[in-house]
RNA sequence: GGCCUCAUCGUCUAGCCCGGUCUAGGACGGAUGGUUCUCAGCCAUCAAACCUGGGUUCAAAUCCCAGUGGGGCUGCCA
């Protein structure tokens, strides 16, 4: 039998990351095995949808490269479908209308509540009929002392009672289908071999389970994964912060990062191996290597799992890819030389963790650093020593000439003077790199000078700081 | 409250199914040291966990039971 999976949200907002991974881990089960990927927009839910959720799924799932086969479906354009078979339920005797009003429904929750009861439908409605022609729904005629088991692949064997359930509604009184029958029609019209989705579905799937044999229809297997939770364990959800994929991707975490990231919560290959592309995920995915329990979604790790996919990433690459965070920074890069942009990316990458930083890291290629004058002066050493060796070192740049302004060279040269001259290198090269980048945390001076080297006047503008870093002394 | 579910370092996890090789492995984060003018990176070292109690067994992180704790669900939401 082919293996198909669904990714099914409902567009109740922009995807967030427990959407991604269950996205992603439908996607590899498909791939795996040859099959199909499906997507299906289960909107029946008129209040909540949110204008822009559904373009952002799908866009967000094409910036991951989790393509899907077959046409989008949307459950708001299959009403008939599954009204036809709410009624062929009524009909066999598996489901009847219900009249109650909210009023009604609600103060019998309350005194069901008040008396410790669980909450459930009395079956009123199953012997009170009324005109069909008046307000209704229907609901799922759940039956009384059976025990309603499955097979989850990740759980085992799940069993529950069926004096536990409630007689769900299943079509609405706007005629919409709720969650539970869109779904389990649709998984069967689509043929749904695997349904992948989160543990939090776990207490309905007996309701499901029940709505396959009301049908006589085959259940798929089931696939429940493991909740991903916030610091405080709670499940992962759209309240919490920033969950949206969408606005990580913003803030400059790479989409393969994202998705290696999310890979390893709740699945893990069971070797060391911890960077993954897409396609590796694909090989080595398999349902048995699924984890049971919830798994904390740890900002610090994916920090750091950023940071390496930025550093594998070739400098023209990274430049694609920041340029928006450096126009969005305010620098005009059009106007400076692409080698000197190339350069300065080439030695902020294994600084970064994310895109965004760029623009605070590299203000002092763009204008003139502001700091206080104390910060020139290096560890014991003080004023007088400091502005010294930054005069000697003005006039000594003041001699070479512009094409030795690249890093080897500059390196070598400044060495030699700084033996000739017997200052200590701290004395010099501290001093130096603060007049010219105003950080007390940077990279080393020769490499900065070395990026303004691409500049046609980086040597005035090396020269230009450094005496401002004299003045400031005085 | 009821039902379901989960339980190894702070976090993600390996080991558990098929008990001994586990003085419990890896990664993030932390600490320390090296490279070095600083930071990052890289390298090295260290600290850090089997929820508790019973059983079964020569032997339990691994099997069984109970407890505790966490989480999920309990809507004409999904």
């Amino acid at each position: 039998m082919e293996v198909r999976t669904r990714f099914a949200p409902s567009p109740t907002g922009f995807l967030h990351i427990g959407g991604l991974r269950t996205a992603l881990f439908n996607f590899l089960w498909s791939r795996k095995n040859n099959g199909k990927f499906l997507l299906r927009i289960e909107d029946t839910d008129k209040a909540r949808t949110v204008p822009g959720a559904l373009e952002n799924i799908v866009q967000t799932l094409k910036d991951f490269h989790l393509n899907f086969d077959e046409e989008l479906y949307l459950q708001s354009e299959r009403l008939e479908v599954y009204k036809k078979y709410a009624e062929e339920l009524v009909a066999n005797g598996h489901a009847y209308y219900c009249f109650c009003m909210q009023e009604r429904l609600e103060q019998l929750r309350k005194r069901q509540q008040d008396q410790k009861q669980p909450p459930k439908y009395d079956k009123y409605c199953l012997t009170h009929q009324e005109d069909p022609s008046e307000p209704h729904v229907i609901r799922l005629n759940v039956p009384a002392d059976k025990t309603i088991r499955f097979t989850d692949v990740v759980h085992g064997e799940i069993a529950v009672s069926s004096n536990d359930l409630d007689d769900q509604v299943l079509l609405k009184s706007d005629g919409f289908p709720t969650y539970h029958l869109a779904n389990v029609v649709d998984d069967h019209l689509m043929q749904i071999s695997h349904v992948i989705r989160g543990d939090e579905w776990i207490p309905s799937t007996p309701k499901h389970v029940l709505l396959y044999s009301a049908f006589g229809w085959e259940s798929p297997q089931f696939v429940h994964l493991p909740l991903l939770l916030t610091k405080s364990r709670k499940k992962l959800s759209k309240r919490e912060g920033d969950v949206a994929v969408k606005d990580f991707l913003e803030q400059g975490y790479l989409p393969e990062a994202l998705l290696n990231f999310v890979a390893l919560l709740g699945w893990n290959p069971k070797t060391e191996q911890e960077i993954f592309n897409l396609r590796e995920l694909v090989e080595q995915f398999s349902l048995d290597k699924l984890n049971k329990a919830g798994a904390v979604f740890d900002l610090e790790k994916l920090e750091w799992l950023n940071g390496v996919y930025i550093r594998s990433l070739k400098v023209e690459d990274l430049f694609a890819r920041i340029s928006p965070y450096l126009v969005k920074a305010g620098f005009e890069i059009d106007k400076y030389p692409k080698e000197f942009l190339l350069r300065i990316l080439f030695l902020e990458q294994a600084r970064l963790k994310k895109l965004s930083e760029i623009g605070d890291r590299v203000k002092y290629f763009f204008d003139d650093p502001q700091y206080d004058p104390q910060l020139l002066i290096w560890k014991k050493t003080d004023k007088k020593i400091i502005l010294d060796s930054l005069q000697k070192l003005q006039s000594f740049l003041q001699t070479l000439p512009q094409e030795k302004f690249t890093g080897q060279i500059l390196e070598e040269e400044i060495k030699k003077f700084i033996e000739i001259e017997k200052l200590k290198t701290g004395e010099v090269l501290w001093p130096l790199r603060v007049a010219i980048s105003g950080l007390e945390a940077s990279p080393g001076p020769f490499e900065i000078m070395d990026a303004f080297g691409a500049l046609s006047n980086g040597k005035e503008v090396v020269l230009k700081r450094l005496s401002a870093a004299a003045e400031k002394l005085f």
